[in-house]
DNA sequence: ATACAAAATGCAAGCGCTTACATGGATGGC
DNA sequence: GCCATCCATGTAAGCGCTTGCATTTTGTAT
């Protein structure tokens, strides 16, 4: 019977390139530091014993673990998807790595993941939203872990953030909106607890409301998470109403499917007998019949930008910048003008 | 000035409790062991410290990282995340973390990943598919990391799998296709090269074809990533042909979807003109119109099981079993019969 | 009380790596 | 040809934790 093979170590490749660890190790983190001859040798040992380094020992030696952590809210939809690739494909093109784990909407565990991912070495965080415990920002601050927000923008806020303005964005839509005619405005939110991107787009829509001189009090607002089947639930409850709403303007598309898929249930047709908006265009919004006129958030440049940035505070090159994306209306076939009464 | 304030560690604590390290790390570790005074004073100074344990000195010493890494090919669409949504809930039930990393259906990166997953401590590692190198195995056993594979069912393949037969499901969709009279039959393919679900949907096409009398050599098919555009291109060349294909068996929802859109666009009444079909039932396919007709992957089903399996295998509770997950054909609007000719 | 087992705790050796500092050889200016 | 420099490499001290073993304390039976 052989001896059972086990991965070699630093040590093992010094001893089989004829080397110290000390040269092994440079030769892996700073190559320019070692002579041609001695690196060619060292890199062949590493090759042919298909030498790993252990990352939890060169975290704890160097204090330094080219990984950064995000913290989302959730994976199971569409939302964070396509600006988190993007963060993690700019993170891989400067060398670090990402770390996702997502809180399911819930501020105790995502401290959890937050404690979690500080313990694991992640040289930098993403979190999504500023609303939380000032705790966490503290314990943060502590252990040096520098942070931004995304998805969000207030550059009064710390930590710095990278993101739009909600509030501003939704109002804009819900400009048009009233332009259009509509007075009997609903809206399907998310649940606006601990979450100022739902907050922020529901006083958007009111200060629109009471810009173009209706009464914001007269907003019609359903509050539910973030899923398919809530958002139609929701769009039922609505048309059960009487008057009916003549506009139902979506917390994000992803409630604006569920209300489109049970407006075609209900055999009520839009945007004839009631228009439909969503947030964040994503590409549901474009697949749904008829198309969702939408709120168009730049999920590849926030992600690129805020990686860039984060990576600039973790190597000490930036105190934290907050960048402001812009986002634009996208008109699609749900919205139309009232129906004539 | 005050003096910087750094996080604290195992060794304050033990200082501020009066006791050694060794009683801490128990304390934390296994409570048990230790007597009810001694640990309440530990957790005192523990909480009022706010210590966190350092985790890559904890996997170090430990030679365990309770973590568990998994590898996708894409987090961009929908495909993974319910069942990856799930296999994560299982594993924190079970005092695991997950770390998820995707790799752009690529098997150079996802080397990559692996080996940064390995060298991270992983304990073990949930893969996609069976189709890659045979020395990424090869390193997983010599690095003593226990993997199972998802997505795909091969009981005599090694690693063991948690999955459904995709050859199998497809061919009882391709069944019904047949069986409602199509002839000329497409399909729009993910790639198929180092990806052996989508290979073994081909497949699955063909053999319900030979079984029913067709010519397996008379599917048209193209081969494409899945992306909603590329399913739309793909639908528009295959609509160019003549004569025309009466059905559009897709790959998978999304290029589904991407052919839905297309059909749209180019004034192509589905199911009346031409039918399409999916594959997985996620949330798309119910949305879109017409419903899509696809195939039921009970994913979090698959997540729940493949969770407890990889435990076990860390566990050394198992050597590892293969769990065959079985799948449903949904019907909805998007298939018919073929148009009168 | 005494002896002994069992429970609680302490001691200290690593885990695999990085890095400040020490060492020695080559280079070059005078 | 000698010494100051510089460069490539080696030496060894940790990083913060777990854990086998030693030691002390406690409990129990006599």
């Amino acid at each position: 019977m052989g001896k059972t093979r086990t991965a070699p170590t630093l040590n093992d490749v010094a001893r089989a390139a004829g080397v110290s660890t000390a040269t092994v190790s440079r030769c892996l983190n700073s190559p320019e530091r070692v002579i041609e001859a001695t690196r060619e040798r060292v890199m062949h040992a590493v090759e042919s014993l298909g030498y790993t380094p252990n990352f939890a020992a060169r975290v704890m030696a160097a204090n330094r673990s080219f990984t950064i952590g995000a913290i989302i809210p959730t994976m199971d939809n569409a939302i964070f998807a396509r600006g988190l690739q993007e963060f993690q494909d700019q993170l891989r093109e400067s060398g670090y790595t990402l770390l996702v784990s997502s809180s399911a909407y819930d501020p105790e565990v995502e401290r959890e993941q937050i404690r979690t991912l500080v313990a694991r070495g992640a040289d930098g965080l993403l979190l999504i939203g500023h609303a939380r415990d000032a705790g966490i920002y503290e314990y943060l601050e502590r252990h040096q872990v520098p942070s931004l927000v995304a998805w969000s923008y207030d550059p009064d806020m710390h930590p710095p953030s990278v993101g739009f303005g909600n509030a501003a964005a939704m109002g804009e839509l819900a400009g048009k909106v009233i332009s259009a005619g509509h007075r009997r405005i609903a809206m399907i939110s998310g649940v606006t607890a601990g979450n100022d991107r739902a907050q922020a787009r529901v006083l958007g829509v009111r200060l629109a409301m009471t810009a173009n001189g209706l009464d914001a009090g007269d907003l019609t607002l359903i509050e539910t998470t973030y899923e398919i089947d809530k958002g139609a639930e929701a769009f039922r409850t609505l048309m059960d109403q009487t008057p009916r709403p003549t506009v139902v303007m979506c917390g994000n598309d992803v409630l604006a499917a569920g209300a489109l898929r049970e407006a075609h249930r209900l055999g009520i047709s839009v945007p004839e007998q009631v228009s439909v908006t969503g947030f964040d265009d994503i590409e549901l919004a474009e697949i749904v019949t008829p198309g969702l006129t939408t709120v168009h958030v730049p999920h590849r440049e926030m992600g690129r930008k805020a990686a860039l940035e984060l990576i600039a505070m973790v190597e000490g090159k930036s105190e934290g910048r907050s960048i402001c994306i812009d986002t634009r209306l996208v008109v699609r076939n749900s919205l139309s003008g009232p129906p004539a009464p």
